[in-house]
DNA sequence: GCATTTGATTATGCACTATAACAAATTGCA
DNA sequence: TGCAATTTGTTATAGTGCATAATCAAATGC
């Protein structure tokens, strides 16, 4: 009996020690890693973290507009069109025109959003306390500084300012 | 005088507060910052983080097949090769038939494949020494290390063991 | 009032990841 | 030894994330 065993026990192999050292390599297995556990973590119908970063937001602020959104997530205006259309395919957020500006959208969670919302949190809270406990309270509290440091790297011009 | 201004001065936003204490989002800002990074701080013809890592791991190692490679890296097989397609087509590696095993090949640095990694090192140098600045030479080796530990994530079943 | 800017959208492209299917070669074992 | 199973590289394909440019309507700024 054949049997493709259910999937080889190559659980990442540790990265060659040429690449273990880059911290950009590193952060892009660990954001994998840690993405995968958090879409792990939930059940039935998964979120996945973008469009939970959106729902999430438009949950915290009611009405915002599409722009305004993008400014907080640092996506680009064109790519969150097709995740509104899904969302709203899916019921959970909906697009309603501005009262006071005929070009913008103000953004809301429909119930089904907010107790999807609830629902992913709860997974995330689990998700999160799998790190805590990988990392230590202390030590995971240190990660996020360091990569919200990271994150404002930006170009200041590595020649003169 | 219109001037479409160079770039309106929206430095990578803040994250809102909702999100920064979300250790796979911060993980996801971080990781696209660095590489930008990365890839700022070479010149000329640059190199992506993923061809780099290619190019690295078969200079470090002359001979390695291909799924010896993909092993290392943690990529599919199947995404390996267009990759090595186009290092073959810049002339950068190239692809031997194994003589001990007809199906697979062996990978070596061609001379401009040597001299260009040689380059991207240089930059790689600079591109860290960019981020001790930011974190201290400590705190990045935390750094280090808190991010192998998040790539071993992998879902060590959240319910029982 | 008219040039400029802004908000949302469409179209498009690239990079990365993933899966399934396949042929040729190798391996394992009965 | 012979045949089943696995491995290697490949093709085809799909989904996701990010980016750019162009467009239209609406708002804004002299």
């Amino acid at each position: 009996m054949p049997r493709t065993r259910p999937q080889s026990p190559k659980p990442t192999s540790a990265p060659s020690a040429e690449l273990e050292s880059n911290v950009g390599y590193m952060l892009r297995r660990a954001q994998l890693a840690v993405f995968a556990d958090f879409v792990a973590c939930q059940s039935a119908p998964r979120t996945r973290p973008g469009q939970y970063a959106v729902l999430l937001l438009i949950g915290r602020h009611p009405g915002l507009s599409q722009s305004a959104l993008c400014d907080q997530l640092s996506i680009k205006r064109a790519n969150l069109v097709p995740l509104l259309n899904e969302l709203k395919r899916r019921g959970l957020a909906i697009r309603r025109p501005s009262l006071t500006d005929r070009r913008s959208n103000c953004l809301y969670l429909l119930p089904a959003g907010e107790k999807l919302v609830a629902r992913v949190q709860k997974a995330e809270r689990i998700h999160e306390s799998r790190i805590v406990q990988l990392l230590g309270t202390q030590r995971q509290q240190q990660l996020l500084t360091m990569l919200e440091q990271l994150s404002h790297l930006r170009l200041s011009a590595p020649k003169a300012d």
